[in-house]
DNA sequence: TCAACTGTACTATTTGTGTTAGTACAGAAG
DNA sequence: CTTCTGTACTAACACAAATAGTACAGTTGA
Protein backbone atom coordinates (compact mmCIF):
# COMPACT_ATOMS: atom_id res chain seq x y z
CA UNK A 1 0.00 0.00 0.00
CA UNK A 2 1.17 3.46 -0.84
CA UNK A 3 -0.28 6.27 1.21
CA UNK A 4 0.46 9.91 0.70
CA UNK A 5 0.02 12.86 2.99
CA UNK A 6 -0.36 16.49 2.05
CA UNK A 7 0.95 18.49 4.97
CA UNK A 8 -0.14 21.70 3.24
CA UNK A 9 -3.76 20.56 3.30
CA UNK A 10 -6.13 22.00 5.87
CA UNK A 11 -7.56 18.56 6.61
CA UNK A 12 -5.67 16.95 9.50
CA UNK A 13 -3.02 14.35 8.74
CA UNK A 14 -4.77 11.69 10.81
CA UNK A 15 -7.99 12.26 8.84
CA UNK A 16 -6.20 11.97 5.52
CA UNK A 17 -4.55 8.72 6.51
CA UNK A 18 -7.70 7.26 8.05
CA UNK A 19 -9.71 8.03 4.91
CA UNK A 20 -7.10 6.44 2.68
CA UNK A 21 -7.12 3.25 4.71
CA UNK A 22 -10.92 3.13 4.77
CA UNK A 23 -11.02 3.67 1.05
CA UNK A 24 -8.41 0.98 0.39
CA UNK A 25 -10.43 -1.55 2.38
CA UNK A 26 -13.71 -0.59 0.70
CA UNK A 27 -12.14 -0.95 -2.74
CA UNK A 28 -10.57 -4.29 -1.89
CA UNK A 29 -7.03 -2.97 -2.25
CA UNK A 30 -6.47 -4.05 1.33
CA UNK A 31 -7.82 -7.54 1.87
CA UNK A 32 -9.02 -9.18 5.07
CA UNK A 33 -6.22 -10.31 7.39
CA UNK A 34 -3.54 -8.50 5.44
CA UNK A 35 -1.05 -6.65 7.59
CA UNK A 36 -0.60 -2.89 7.64
CA UNK A 37 2.78 -1.17 7.98
CA UNK A 38 4.06 -0.85 11.52
CA UNK A 39 3.49 2.43 13.30
CA UNK A 40 7.17 3.27 13.21
CA UNK A 41 7.69 2.19 9.61
CA UNK A 42 4.75 4.13 8.24
CA UNK A 43 5.55 7.22 10.26
CA UNK A 44 9.09 7.18 8.86
CA UNK A 45 7.86 6.79 5.29
CA UNK A 46 5.26 9.56 5.57
CA UNK A 47 7.54 11.78 7.65
CA UNK A 48 4.95 12.21 10.35
CA UNK A 49 4.90 11.39 14.03
CA UNK A 50 4.45 7.76 15.16
CA UNK A 51 1.77 8.96 17.55
CA UNK A 52 -0.29 10.23 14.67
CA UNK A 53 -0.20 6.85 12.93
CA UNK A 54 -1.00 5.06 16.17
CA UNK A 55 -3.95 7.36 16.64
CA UNK A 56 -5.32 6.41 13.24
CA UNK A 57 -4.93 2.69 13.88
CA UNK A 58 -6.65 3.06 17.24
CA UNK A 59 -9.56 4.93 15.70
CA UNK A 60 -10.03 2.38 12.94
CA UNK A 61 -9.85 -0.46 15.41
CA UNK A 62 -12.56 1.21 17.46
CA UNK A 63 -14.64 1.27 14.26
CA UNK A 64 -14.06 -2.43 13.76
CA UNK A 65 -12.04 -2.08 10.56
CA UNK A 66 -8.69 -3.11 11.99
CA UNK A 67 -7.50 -5.62 14.58
CA UNK A 68 -4.22 -5.23 16.40
CA UNK A 69 -2.27 -8.17 17.74
CA UNK A 70 0.16 -6.90 20.29
CA UNK A 71 3.73 -7.52 19.24
CA UNK A 72 2.64 -8.72 15.81
CA UNK A 73 1.13 -5.73 14.09
CA UNK A 74 -2.16 -4.35 12.83
CA UNK A 75 -4.38 -6.30 10.43
CA UNK A 76 -7.52 -5.76 8.40
CA UNK A 77 -10.47 -7.14 10.38
CA UNK A 78 -13.23 -9.37 9.06
CA UNK A 79 -16.08 -7.36 7.58
CA UNK A 80 -19.21 -6.86 9.61
CA UNK A 81 -20.43 -3.90 11.60
CA UNK A 82 -21.77 -4.27 15.12
CA UNK A 83 -24.27 -1.49 14.58
CA UNK A 84 -27.95 -2.14 14.12
CA UNK A 85 -29.34 -1.89 10.63
CA UNK A 86 -31.21 1.25 11.59
CA UNK A 87 -28.07 2.95 12.91
CA UNK A 88 -26.07 1.96 9.85
CA UNK A 89 -28.78 3.26 7.57
CA UNK A 90 -29.01 6.59 9.37
CA UNK A 91 -25.28 7.04 9.18
CA UNK A 92 -25.25 6.38 5.47
CA UNK A 93 -28.16 8.74 4.85
CA UNK A 94 -26.21 11.65 6.29
CA UNK A 95 -23.54 11.10 3.67
CA UNK A 96 -26.09 10.60 0.94
CA UNK A 97 -27.79 13.86 1.81
CA UNK A 98 -24.55 15.81 1.74
CA UNK A 99 -23.76 14.23 -1.60
CA UNK A 100 -27.11 15.23 -3.05
CA UNK A 101 -26.89 18.71 -1.56
CA UNK A 102 -23.55 19.32 -3.20
CA UNK A 103 -24.74 17.84 -6.47
CA UNK A 104 -27.73 20.20 -6.62
CA UNK A 105 -25.70 23.25 -5.63
CA UNK A 106 -23.10 22.44 -8.26
CA UNK A 107 -25.88 22.48 -10.82
CA UNK A 108 -25.96 18.83 -11.85
CA UNK A 109 -29.20 17.27 -13.02
CA UNK A 110 -30.76 14.15 -11.55
CA UNK A 111 -29.88 12.25 -14.70
CA UNK A 112 -26.24 13.18 -14.54
CA UNK A 113 -26.01 12.15 -10.92
CA UNK A 114 -27.69 8.84 -11.60
CA UNK A 115 -25.08 8.18 -14.23
CA UNK A 116 -22.19 9.11 -11.92
CA UNK A 117 -23.50 6.73 -9.29
CA UNK A 118 -23.87 3.92 -11.78
CA UNK A 119 -20.38 4.31 -13.23
CA UNK A 120 -18.44 4.89 -10.05
CA UNK A 121 -20.03 2.01 -8.20
CA UNK A 122 -17.90 -0.49 -10.11
CA UNK A 123 -14.74 0.62 -8.32
CA UNK A 124 -15.88 -0.76 -4.99
CA UNK A 125 -15.91 -4.22 -3.55
CA UNK A 126 -19.53 -4.75 -2.61
CA UNK A 127 -20.74 -7.44 -0.35
CA UNK A 128 -22.60 -10.17 -2.19
CA UNK A 129 -26.39 -9.85 -2.17
CA UNK A 130 -28.00 -11.43 0.89
CA UNK B 1 -36.54 28.86 8.28
CA UNK B 2 -35.83 27.12 11.52
CA UNK B 3 -32.23 26.26 12.20
CA UNK B 4 -30.99 24.41 15.22
CA UNK B 5 -27.54 24.18 16.73
CA UNK B 6 -26.17 21.43 18.94
CA UNK B 7 -23.50 23.04 21.05
CA UNK B 8 -22.62 19.64 22.50
CA UNK B 9 -21.68 18.36 19.05
CA UNK B 10 -18.02 18.04 18.11
CA UNK B 11 -18.70 19.63 14.73
CA UNK B 12 -18.20 23.39 14.91
CA UNK B 13 -21.23 25.64 15.14
CA UNK B 14 -20.37 27.50 11.97
CA UNK B 15 -20.17 24.17 10.07
CA UNK B 16 -23.54 23.05 11.41
CA UNK B 17 -25.21 26.28 10.38
CA UNK B 18 -23.52 26.41 6.99
CA UNK B 19 -24.60 22.85 6.20
CA UNK B 20 -28.19 23.56 7.22
CA UNK B 21 -28.36 26.56 4.94
CA UNK B 22 -26.77 24.67 2.03
CA UNK B 23 -29.22 21.84 2.57
CA UNK B 24 -32.21 24.18 2.74
CA UNK B 25 -31.25 25.76 -0.56
CA UNK B 26 -30.61 22.42 -2.25
CA UNK B 27 -34.00 21.13 -1.13
CA UNK B 28 -35.79 24.26 -2.23
CA UNK B 29 -36.86 25.22 1.26
CA UNK B 30 -34.99 28.46 0.75
CA UNK B 31 -35.88 29.93 -2.63
CA UNK B 32 -33.89 32.29 -4.79
CA UNK B 33 -33.93 35.92 -3.63
CA UNK B 34 -35.54 35.09 -0.31
CA UNK B 35 -34.01 36.87 2.62
CA UNK B 36 -32.15 35.21 5.47
CA UNK B 37 -32.44 36.30 9.10
CA UNK B 38 -30.17 39.19 10.05
CA UNK B 39 -26.89 38.36 11.72
CA UNK B 40 -28.06 39.80 15.03
CA UNK B 41 -31.50 38.23 14.89
CA UNK B 42 -30.28 34.74 14.08
CA UNK B 43 -27.48 34.89 16.63
CA UNK B 44 -30.00 35.85 19.29
CA UNK B 45 -32.35 33.02 18.33
CA UNK B 46 -29.61 30.38 18.25
CA UNK B 47 -27.85 31.81 21.30
CA UNK B 48 -24.54 32.02 19.52
CA UNK B 49 -22.21 34.87 18.72
CA UNK B 50 -23.09 37.32 15.91
CA UNK B 51 -19.58 36.88 14.57
CA UNK B 52 -20.19 33.20 14.04
CA UNK B 53 -23.30 33.86 11.96
CA UNK B 54 -21.50 36.56 9.99
CA UNK B 55 -18.68 34.12 9.30
CA UNK B 56 -21.13 31.59 7.87
CA UNK B 57 -22.80 34.18 5.63
CA UNK B 58 -19.41 35.32 4.39
CA UNK B 59 -18.34 31.78 3.58
CA UNK B 60 -21.53 31.01 1.69
CA UNK B 61 -21.27 34.24 -0.23
CA UNK B 62 -17.75 33.31 -1.26
CA UNK B 63 -19.21 30.03 -2.54
CA UNK B 64 -21.78 31.93 -4.56
CA UNK B 65 -24.82 30.68 -2.63
CA UNK B 66 -25.69 33.94 -0.93
CA UNK B 67 -25.58 37.59 -1.87
CA UNK B 68 -25.42 40.35 0.70
CA UNK B 69 -26.80 43.81 0.08
CA UNK B 70 -25.27 46.16 2.54
CA UNK B 71 -27.86 47.65 4.83
CA UNK B 72 -30.58 45.39 3.44
CA UNK B 73 -29.62 41.89 4.46
CA UNK B 74 -28.45 38.59 3.03
CA UNK B 75 -30.33 36.82 0.24
CA UNK B 76 -30.23 33.52 -1.61
CA UNK B 77 -28.27 34.00 -4.83
CA UNK B 78 -29.26 32.84 -8.27
CA UNK B 79 -28.15 29.28 -8.96
CA UNK B 80 -25.08 28.73 -11.08
CA UNK B 81 -21.53 27.86 -10.15
CA UNK B 82 -18.57 29.70 -11.62
CA UNK B 83 -16.44 26.55 -11.57
CA UNK B 84 -15.62 24.64 -14.71
CA UNK B 85 -17.51 21.45 -15.35
CA UNK B 86 -14.36 19.43 -14.70
CA UNK B 87 -13.77 21.08 -11.32
CA UNK B 88 -17.40 20.62 -10.32
CA UNK B 89 -17.28 16.99 -11.31
CA UNK B 90 -14.10 16.31 -9.36
CA UNK B 91 -15.54 17.95 -6.29
CA UNK B 92 -18.66 15.84 -6.47
CA UNK B 93 -16.69 12.63 -7.02
CA UNK B 94 -14.87 13.10 -3.72
CA UNK B 95 -18.21 13.06 -1.95
CA UNK B 96 -19.47 10.14 -4.01
CA UNK B 97 -16.38 8.10 -3.14
CA UNK B 98 -16.73 8.74 0.57
CA UNK B 99 -20.39 7.77 0.33
CA UNK B 100 -19.56 4.51 -1.42
CA UNK B 101 -16.69 3.78 0.97
CA UNK B 102 -18.97 4.15 3.96
CA UNK B 103 -21.67 2.09 2.30
CA UNK B 104 -19.31 -0.81 1.67
CA UNK B 105 -17.80 -0.67 5.14
CA UNK B 106 -21.25 -0.63 6.70
CA UNK B 107 -22.00 -3.84 4.83
CA UNK B 108 -24.64 -2.64 2.41
CA UNK B 109 -25.01 -4.31 -0.97
CA UNK B 110 -24.92 -2.53 -4.30
CA UNK B 111 -28.63 -3.18 -4.72
CA UNK B 112 -29.52 -1.62 -1.40
CA UNK B 113 -27.47 1.47 -2.15
CA UNK B 114 -29.04 1.85 -5.56
CA UNK B 115 -32.42 1.82 -3.87
CA UNK B 116 -31.38 4.41 -1.28
CA UNK B 117 -30.16 6.72 -4.00
CA UNK B 118 -33.35 6.33 -5.98
CA UNK B 119 -35.65 7.02 -3.04
CA UNK B 120 -33.77 9.87 -1.42
CA UNK B 121 -33.26 11.77 -4.64
CA UNK B 122 -36.87 12.93 -4.59
CA UNK B 123 -36.26 15.22 -1.63
CA UNK B 124 -34.05 17.55 -3.60
CA UNK B 125 -34.80 20.30 -6.04
CA UNK B 126 -32.88 19.29 -9.12
CA UNK B 127 -32.14 21.58 -11.97
CA UNK B 128 -34.19 20.77 -15.04
CA UNK B 129 -32.46 18.60 -17.62
CA UNK B 130 -30.43 20.60 -20.15
C1' DT C 1 -32.52 64.74 9.28
C1' DC C 2 -32.48 61.06 12.44
C1' DA C 3 -33.46 56.74 14.49
C1' DA C 4 -33.22 51.95 13.72
C1' DC C 5 -32.17 48.59 11.21
C1' DT C 6 -28.71 46.11 8.02
C1' DG C 7 -23.64 43.82 7.23
C1' DT C 8 -18.46 44.56 8.01
C1' DA C 9 -14.06 44.96 10.41
C1' DC C 10 -11.13 44.64 14.05
C1' DT C 11 -8.90 43.35 18.58
C1' DA C 12 -8.57 40.54 22.64
C1' DT C 13 -9.36 36.36 25.14
C1' DT C 14 -10.52 31.59 26.14
C1' DT C 15 -10.83 26.90 24.97
C1' DG C 16 -9.94 22.92 22.38
C1' DT C 17 -7.65 20.35 18.46
C1' DG C 18 -3.76 18.82 15.84
C1' DT C 19 0.94 17.66 15.84
C1' DT C 20 5.43 16.78 17.34
C1' DA C 21 8.79 15.09 20.73
C1' DG C 22 10.38 12.07 24.03
C1' DT C 23 10.23 8.38 27.22
C1' DA C 24 8.69 4.09 29.06
C1' DC C 25 6.22 -0.24 29.13
C1' DA C 26 4.61 -4.90 27.41
C1' DG C 27 3.80 -8.77 24.01
C1' DA C 28 5.94 -11.77 20.14
C1' DA C 29 9.59 -13.77 17.32
C1' DG C 30 13.98 -15.57 16.13
C1' DC D 1 18.26 -11.51 24.83
C1' DT D 2 17.81 -8.60 21.08
C1' DT D 3 14.59 -6.58 18.11
C1' DC D 4 10.66 -6.06 16.38
C1' DT D 5 5.58 -5.01 17.41
C1' DG D 6 1.66 -1.67 19.63
C1' DT D 7 0.41 1.17 23.90
C1' DA D 8 0.47 4.90 27.30
C1' DC D 9 1.71 9.06 28.99
C1' DT D 10 3.40 13.93 29.56
C1' DA D 11 4.96 18.30 27.70
C1' DA D 12 5.02 21.79 24.40
C1' DC D 13 3.72 24.51 20.45
C1' DA D 14 0.65 26.25 16.77
C1' DC D 15 -3.69 26.95 15.13
C1' DA D 16 -8.84 26.82 14.93
C1' DA D 17 -13.24 27.78 17.07
C1' DA D 18 -15.95 30.71 19.68
C1' DT D 19 -17.14 34.61 22.58
C1' DA D 20 -17.12 39.53 23.78
C1' DG D 21 -16.97 44.12 22.72
C1' DT D 22 -16.52 48.14 19.96
C1' DA D 23 -16.75 50.85 15.88
C1' DC D 24 -17.91 51.87 11.12
C1' DA D 25 -20.84 52.20 6.85
C1' DG D 26 -25.05 51.47 3.88
C1' DT D 27 -30.44 51.55 3.70
C1' DT D 28 -34.95 52.54 5.10
C1' DG D 29 -38.78 55.09 6.77
C1' DA D 30 -40.82 58.31 10.09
Amino acid sequence: MDFNIDVASRTPIYRQLAEQIRSAIARGRLQENSRLPSVRDLSRRLVINPNTVARVYTELERDGLLVTRHGLGVFVASPGSDLTRKARRERLMLLLDSFFTEAVLLGFTAEEVREFVQDRSAQFQWQAGV
